[in-house]
DNA sequence: TTGTAGGCGTTATCAT
DNA sequence: ATGATAACGCCTACAA
């Protein structure tokens, strides 16, 4: 037999379809008895609302999508966590898109939305640029989390890069290091990498430290083994350099691995701070000192920020942006 | 204006809404012509097709739902990662669905699929035991991945737990150890500590080894920290060992922490070995040994054999079970 | 407080 | 090769 309806519902409890449609949606307008015979009628059949009519009805699906390089990554995985969490608070669902960090498969997860399988779309761009900000121009809501498209006409949740990844650079500089290097990717569009570089510079330079080519050391991808392979190649090759600042925890995760390989000691000879507090961090071997950029709230107000404009369809022109709170955590790795 | 719908573009194509769909969906009876004009109708006037229509009308959804303890852990987030991809491959969309490792909120993923909001459930079970088998015995597609519930009428992709804890436990002796320590959850229900924890008696057993009830240490959950915490406290009771056996890398991780701690250095005076082959394992500082499970595979076939039931709705008769294949890594952890 | 009618956008079936 | 018709199951109006 198949799957019972409403009108299967409305059969056996003696009313009309609409009246079952009521009891499931807790309409007022109900009357105690009648709401006991469809609860009974309900369970009996073991009715289930049909999500698919439901959503073609309201034009809604109640799931958001959720665009991330990979899930498969310390921290895209805590943030997708994070964002799972406050969907399921705010009664949506995920989906979620692997985009490898692509632009093509950035751009491809925009116009999937446009199918409208998603009420809304949180996209983390990391392969998009500057260029691509004509796309963000969809008539659905879109939540950018991650770095800024400037300009770009859609909410945006953002870390503080500029600020912490100063605060970490300088707290290198505190801990007494004077050849402070930098691992991050290519410096070029407004990203992770570049906004953090700058965060680099300023530091370096209000503690009246120069800014030596060599030491900006930038990776094809940022990736642990990346981060190994070029902290060796480092070490062997005799640059001179007694901090590092890694982009990411990743990346500084693969970069106490390759300084352990050189026999570096960390921290007495080199410091390393990352950037993320991923859950790893913490017990890594030495554990890593690194930057906190609050994860719990960016998940919560980008999910905050979408519900929002899927429930009030608010108009285009008061584009928002979150900026989150960071804090230096101090750990083995600078000597904490 | 709104969006614009088959009928829209039929009538701007000067066709039927049937044979737009059947440009749509590829279908072999239309001529070239008009498959052009309808495509240029449909760029036009830029359609999307409404998935929660087709959906209705269909009666699938092209979403499976997929149920884990959490992304946000590295096995997790790997084992997503591949079930992401791989569902892709067939054209299927993931939605995941953080159980907590909770037996309730496991209960609920398996009922919430019974909306039809999936087309089929993966599910990681954690939390549910033995005795919620009858919970199973649902009519839409269902694979467990990961312990057996025994008798369960589902199908089923696993892991080699014991044949592959013994492996490792193996290796351990094979390396010298004497005094193997293993660090699990509650040994109860069938589920990863059990199993595990047989495969880690079998290969003491069968090296001639007794088994130490002070060896097997027990923890509320199998997460870094409660590994760091319960390694300090080895060390520090004076409790003789020689090797640790840690059911996940996860535990192994917050394992290398605690005996870092502990000044306990490995593998000289402790060896250690994980399981799962976690990302990260091949960096930290000692490198863990490990069993690699075949994550990959592991996700490829618990998608297909769903894939399968959904599009053929196979009989239940059939239940189907794969068990993956395994192999030990070594790393430094263990002198490798 | 409850019921009736109609349509959301798509596609399967059966004609033509 | 193309088109007319009728559902899929639900819910917003409105009527009773």
């Amino acid at each position: 037999m198949n799957v019972a309806t409403i009108q299967d519902v409305a059969k056996a409890a003696g009313v009309s379809a609409m009246t079952v449609s009521n009891v499931i949606n807790d309409h007022p307008n109900v009357r105690k008895a009648t709401r006991e015979k469809v609860l009974q009628a309900m369970a009996r059949l073991d009715y289930r609302v049909n999500v698919a009519a439901r959503n073609l009805r309201k034009g809604r699906t109640g799931t958001i999508g959720l665009a991330v390089p990979e899930v498969n990554s310390p921290y895209y995985g805590r943030l997708a966590a994070a964002i799972i969490a406050a969907a399921e608070r705010h009664g949506l669902r995920v989906s979620i898109e692997q985009t490898g960090a692509l632009r093509e498969n950035e751009l491809e997860a925009l116009s999937m939305s446009r199918n409208r399988l998603y009420d809304g779309l949180i996209l983390s761009t990391v392969g998009m640029g500057q260029a691509d900000a004509e796309w963000l121009k969809v008539d659905y809501p879109v939540v950018i989390l991650g770095e800024r498209i400037f300009g770009g006409p859609v909410d945006h949740v953002a870390m503080p890069n500029i600020d912490a990844s100063q605060a970490a650079t300088r707290h290198l500089i505190e801990r007494g290091c004077r050849r402070v290097a930098i691992l991050c990717g290519a410096v070029e569009e407004v990203d992770v990498s570049t906004l953090r570089h700058t965060g680099y510079r300023l530091a370096l330079e209000s503690a009246g430290l120069s800014v030596d080519p060599d030491l900006v050391q930038c990776l094809d991808t940022l990736t642990m083994h990346a981060g190994a392979r070029r902290a060796r190649e480092m070490a062997h090759s005799g640059l001179d350099f007694d901090g590092v600042f890694c982009v990411t925890d990743t990346v500084a995760m693969g970069v106490l691995r390759g300084l352990a390989d050189a026999s570096v000691r960390v921290p007495e000879q080199v410091k390393v701070i990352g950037f993320d507090n991923v859950d790893e961090s913490e017990f890594l071997v030495p554990s890593l000192s690194t930057i906190d950029p609050d994860h719990d709230t960016m998940a919560e107000r980008a999910v905050g920020l979408l519900a929002g404009r899927i429930d009030r369809a608010e108009p285009r022109g008061d584009r928002q942006e979150f900026v989150s709170r960071f804090s230096v955590v101090v750990r083995e790795s600078t000597g904490g």
